[in-house]
RNA sequence: GGCUGGAUGGCAGAGUGGUUAUGCAGCGGACUGCAACUCCGUUCACGCCGGUUCGAUUCCGACUCCAGCCUCCA
C-alpha cells in the first residue's frame, strides 16, 4: 500500500515514508477554546481521523495527538466577559468541542494535550532557544528573532521582503526585527501566569504545539496537520523555533494543509460573521451527514458549504438503502470492521484514499459498490460486497448504523406499525382508497412507505 | 501590492492528452393497484484568448474573475 501525500514544505505530492519504519507520529492543531467551534474548525477534524484510521491500516503503530490550546488573549476576554474563571470558561468549550467532534464521527486521538499542562517544556524550549541565540528577551518578552533563521518563510513560501511590504501590524517597540514574535509574554496579576526565568508570564502561540509536539512525539515527526490558515504565521513559527532547536533538522517531514470552507462566498469564520456552528447543525440534521458533506470535496481544495444538507442526506441514503435491501439480520456496520486486515478493504476506495487522501473519489467507489450491491444475486456476491461497502465505510467514517436506525431511529413506534397492518388488509380486500388514504396520512408526519416482496417497510423522511 | 490556490454540466464535486467520474436533481422506461425503493436508459461540461500536438477540459503563455494568507483564525 504506497500512499501519496502533499506536503507543504515542497509544495508538491510525494510518496510518504515514515522515519521509523512501521511507526507514524501525526500531530494535529486542534483548536482555541473560548466559543462554540464551527463546522469549519470540524473540517480538519475529520479529514486527519480519516488519514489516521487509513494509516493505521498500513502501519503498525500510529501515534496521532491533537491539542487544545487553552490559553490565550481571545479566551482571556471571552472569560471575562461571561463572569467565569478562565480555567472553567476553557473547560466548558474543551468538553463541548469533544462532544461535537465526537458526533462527526471522529475517534479520539491517542493524545489531547493543552498547553496548560506544558508549561515546563514550554519553558525549556524557550531557554534554550535563548542559548543559542535564536531567542532574547525584551522587557520581560521573551522573543524569537526571525533573522536568525535563514530558512524562515520557505513553508509558507513567501520572502521577508514580500512580508515588509504587507506589514499591517503595530510594531511593539521592544523587537528587534519587525517580524520577531512572541514566545513568552508577561502577565498581570488576574490573568493566567507561570513563574519563569523571565517572570511571571505566558506563553506565545506558536511554542506550545513546538513543545507538546517535543514532548509526546519527540524532536522529528512524520505528519503535521492544521488548517491552511495556519501555514502562516503560525505553523511557519513552528517550524523555525523546533529546527533551530534541532540543530537544524527539521521537525515535520510532511505538513499537510486542508482548505477553508467558505459559506455564501467568503471563508467561513467568526470575524466575518458567517459561521455556522456544528451544535446548531446538529440539532437540525445527523453528524453522519455532515461528515459526509465533509468527505465530498478534497481536504486540499476550497468546499463550499451549503444550507441545505440534502445532497449529502440522499447520498447517504442511497448507501444505506443498498444495505438494508441486503440486511440478512445480522448486526455488522462499519464499526465491525475497525480491526480488519488490509485486505478486507474495498481496493478502490483504498486507492482513492492513498492518493493524497482523495475522499470524493472514495465516496464514489462507495457509490460504485453500493450499486454492485444491489444488483447482486447470489449470496457470494452479496456477502463480499456488504463486506466491503461497511468496510470501506469504516475507513470513511460512515455507515457506523444500522439501516433500521439509519431510516427509523432509535425510538420503535407501534402507532406506525398499526397504520401499515390496517393500509396492508386495505390494499388485500383492494380498498385502495382506504390504503393510499393511510399512506398519505403517514407521510404528513414524515412517514415514507416502501412495498417490498417481503412486506411494508417505512423510513422517516 | 506580494505570495498561494482555484475557475468543470441545474447544484456539489473528482479526474484525464484521444475513451462514462460520482452524488443530488431532471427526463424516458421497467417494477408497483398507484406510489416509494431499486434497476435500465438518457439530457446537460470543462472561464477567455493564443501556442504546442494528428488530437487539449487535461501541457505552455497571456488575460479576466474568485478565494485564502500577508493580523487572531481550522
Amino acid at each position: 500500500m504506497e500512499i501519496t501525500l502533499h506536503n507543504t514544505q515542497s509544495g508538491q505530492r510525494e510518496r510518504f515514508e515514515p522515519l521509523v519504519p512501521g511507526e507514524v507520529s501525526v500531530y494535529v492543531c486542534g483548536p482555541t477554546v473560548y466559543d462554540l467551534q464551527h463546522i469549519g474548525n470540524g473540517r480538519p477534524a475529520v479529514i486527519f481521523d480519516v488519514l489516521v484510521r487509513l494509516l493505521r491500516l498500513a502501519y503498525a503503530k500510529v501515534t496521532y495527538v491533537r491539542n487544545i490550546t487553552d490559553v490565550d488573549d481571545k479566551i482571556n476576554a471571552a472569560a471575562l466577559e461571561s463572569g467565569e474563571s478562565i480555567a472553567a470558561h476553557t473547560a466548558r468549550y474543551a468538553a463541548k468541542y469533544l462532544e461535537d467532534v465526537a458526533e462527526l464521527g471522529v475517534l479520539p486521538p491517542d493524545v489531547e494535550p493543552r498547553a496548560t499542562g506544558h508549561i515546563e517544556p514550554i519553558i525549556a524550549m524557550i531557554a534554550k532557544l535563548i542559548d543559542i541565540g535564536h531567542a532574547y528577551e525584551a522587557e520581560g518578552h521573551v522573543l524569537f528573532h526571525v533573522p536568525s533563521d535563514p530558512l524562515y518563510g520557505t513553508l509558507s513560501k513567501r520572502s521577508l521582503e514580500d512580508m515588509r511590504d504587507g506589514a499591517r501590524v503595530e510594531v511593539a517597540p521592544y523587537k528587534k526585527d519587525p517580524k520577531d514574535f512572541v514566545l513568552w509574554k508577561p502577565s498581570t496579576p488576574e490573568l493566567p501566569g507561570w513563574d519563569s526565568p523571565w517572570g511571571r508570564g505566558r506563553p506565545g502561540w506558536h511554542i506550545e504545539c513546538s513543545a507538546m509536539i517535543r514532548t509526546h512525539l519527540g524532536p522529528v515527526i512524520d505528519i503535521h496537520g492544521g488548517g491552511s490558515d495556519l501555514a502562516f504565521p503560525h505553523h511557519e513559527n513552528e517550524s523555525a523555533q523546533s529546527r533551530c532547536v534541532n540543530g537544524g533538522t527539521p521537525s515535520v517531514r510532511y505538513w499537510l494543509h486542508n482548505g477553508m470552507l467558505t459559506f455564501g462566498g467568503a471563508k467561513m469564520a467568526k470575524s466575518v460573521g458567517n459561521v455556522v456552528t456544528i451544535r446548531d447543525l446538529l440539532d437540525r440534521h445527523g453528524g453522519e451527514a455532515l461528515r459526509y458533506a465533509l468527505l465530498s470535496g478534497h481536504y486540499r481544495q476550497e468546499l463550499q458549504w451549503e444550507e441545505s444538507l440534502t445532497h449529502a442526506e440522499r447520498s447517504l441514503d442511497t448507501l444505506y438503502q443498498a444495505l438494508r435491501d441486503t440486511d440478512d439480520g445480522g448486526n455488522d456496520t462499519a464499526a465491525s470492521y475497525s480491526t480488519a486486515g488490509a485486505d478486507t478493504f474495498p481496493e478502490d476506495v483504498l486507492d482513492a484514499l492513498c492518493a493524497d487522501l482523495n475522499t470524493p473519489r472514495a465516496l464514489a467507489a462507495m457509490h460504485a459498490l453500493a450499486a454492485d450491491l444491489h444488483r447482486a444475486e447470489d449470496d457470494d456476491s452479496v456477502r463480499a460486497l456488504r463486506t466491503a461497502l461497511l468496510a470501506g465505510g469504516w475507513l470513511l467514517g460512515i455507515l457506523t448504523k444500522s439501516p433500521q436506525e439509519h431510516f427509523q431511529g432509535m425510538a420503535q413506534d407501534a402507532t406506525v406499525e398499526r397504520m401499515i397492518e390496517e393500509r396492508n388488509a386495505a390494499r388485500a380486500a383492494r380498498d385502495f382508497a382506504r390504503a393510499d388514504e393511510i399512506r398519505d396520512d403517514l407521510a404528513a408526519r414524515g412517514i415514507q412507505l416502501e412495498d417490498t416482496s417481503d412486506g411494508t417497510r417505512w423510513r422517516r423522511t
